[in-house]
DNA sequence: CTGTTAGCGCCTTCAT
DNA sequence: ATGAAGGCGCTAACAG
């Protein structure tokens, strides 16, 4: 696409390329007399001022990296929509890349990112543990950890409380008489899993309750696999995420079971889809859409020097009781 | 962050910096003694090529746009997923842009992104006329038209057959004895309702059957509140995407039908989860990835002048028959 | 208020 | 095989 640069306004104008760049950016004054010509020469030319060129001479991008594992999962679609509606509205520009969980792939999307300069990077990684990105922080890459943290890496982060929305899930299903467990959860590798992992084994053995844990990753066929293969069915099967949940509902409806009758069934997240299944997932919610916009704010004051670096924001899930969760007692 | 430039490098290797340029692109010959040393300096520095400077020189980002609705709806998230994994192996980047429908905000992204000089759009438009990208792809930037085709804008793009789809959808309702019809259009801008729209009131009148049609717009919620005022129960809901099948499945239900028994329901796209809703949907598979992959892959066609100008690439839609619909007639 | 100029980092002739 | 220099489009410092 062919392309007018500040030069041929200028001239078509009969003024300097400063006189025009001053009105472009309003960064010093020009008699209404200049003004008008420049303007008028940019409209006719249909000119467009070059972010690329800007960029280069400013050393800033207005772009922002955003490395996730899969947009397809609706918890990633949510963020990145809080994200990307924040960013363009402040001006920004979001790179999208999925790295399906590879760490390999991590470091090379990281790479092409540096060398597109994007101002800051949104990072939902694989949990493990890497190197390269932890050099590039410590000179100065400013990154903000969206709802996985990895540990070991000093950096700014927003992400749920999962121990308590864990302790709260729990605390209503022991509440409601479910008295065995059983944990189907995600990516071990995660930090939200480990997380979720630790309190829940806390809360069994403080509270003598029967249960298994079992790590698996976040999807709906994990879920329904898993299920499929349970011995003996328990009060409830507590979820890594809601995909899980509804692969387990339909694996253990399946087998003949009834959901919430048989066994209670509770899922993580609160997907949209969520409130329509059948039943209603109980769950606990992740404000999906605040925390993309929270990660966005916090990484651009960090960007525009505003000192808040290494600050993590800490948002509170909220326990969302549906139909697939039963009252043993009352 | 800081960073070195090829300067530094050149200096630190006792070189000039078109040798340094020589060995990071391999565009001519270096001795080995000078490229073992540049390779070291390279390492030691820590160093990155800057794409600005190189988009720049070259005129190329290796950046493309991507605008659409909303990715937070699966069927575009799946569309992006194929347009990003290709582009991603061809080593271009892709800018993610909600436009919401919205016709200004459309324009103001497309603004943003010929100012970051993308080397080509993937377009998913509200299925207005957009002036400003007609003129601009007059000026020749590159556009490939995905899933929305804008009537007037002579360019590329990949559709699916929507009259195919449509067709081979009612004529398994018909030859399975359904005789009277709702359809609950999306929404009335858009390219594919339109097409969807015109061949059911053909195929209607063709075979004299009794009908009705509205436009709403493709959201769970637009089909849930339509559904919830509908008189008189036809044979047959057939419903512009899964989302608003589901709306209407819900709300049937609650208004104490069953589905398929009273009535059936089908959806359009088979976003993943249709196969797990309860009942699982009857729906036309788009072929969402494909779409996008196939979009992307010719875009960079185009963006490297391999000549597939104002080509149209139209897939083919396969019918899901699962239990969200009955028959009525052996 | 306006114009001239250096330089952001890189690639690419053009010499040597 | 290597180096020097121009220029991509722009902003900002400087001069007037």
């Amino acid at each position: 696409m062919h392309r007018y640069s500040i030069k041929e306004v200028a001239k078509k104008a009969g003024v300097s390329i400063s006189t025009v760049s001053r009105v472009l950016n309003n960064s010093a004054p020009v008699s209404d007399e200049l003004r008008a010509r420049v303007e008028k020469a940019i409209k006719e030319l249909g000119y467009y001022p070059s972010n690329i060129a800007k960029s280069l001479r400013k050393g800033r991008t207005g772009t922002i990296g955003f490395i996730l594992p899969d947009i397809t999962n609706p918890f990633f679609a949510n963020v990145v929509r809080g994200a990307e509606d924040y960013l363009r509205k402040k001006g920004y520009t979001l790179i999208l890349c999925n790295s399906d969980q590879d760490k390999d792939q991590e470091v090379q999307l990281l790479e092409t990112l540096i060398s597109k300069h994007i101002d800051g990077l949104l990072f939902t990684g694989t949990g493990e543990f890497n190197s390269l990105l932890v050099e590039k922080i410590e000179k100065g890459l400013k990154v903000v950890f969206l709802d996985r943290i990895i540990k070991g890496i000093n950096s700014s982060y927003v992400i749920v409380d999962n121990r308590e929305g864990m302790n709260i899930l729990i605390d209503y299903l022991i509440k409601t008489g479910h008295k065995h467990f059983v944990f189907i959860n995600g990516n071990k590798e995660t930090f939200s899993a480990r997380i979720r992992y630790e309190t829940f084994i806390k809360k069994m053995n403080e509270n003598k309750l029967r249960f298994k844990h079992y790590f698996t990753n976040f999807s709906y066929e994990a879920g329904y696999k898993f299920a499929k293969k349970l011995q003996t069915i328990p009060d409830a099967i507590i979820c890594g995420n809601d995909l899980i949940a509804y692969g387990v509902i339909d694996a253990i409806e399946e087998k003949g079971y009834k959901v919430p009758d048989d066994v209670s069934v509770t899922g993580f997240d609160d997907i949209p889809f969520s409130r329509h299944y059948k039943p209603p997932l109980t769950t606990v919610r992740q404000p999906m859409y605040e925390m993309g916009k929270k990660a966005a704010d916090l990484l651009l004051k960090i960007v525009e020097g505003k000192k808040e670096l290494n600050k993590g924001v800490v948002l509170v899930p909220e326990l969302v009781i549906r139909e697939s969760t039963k009252e043993l007692v009352k």
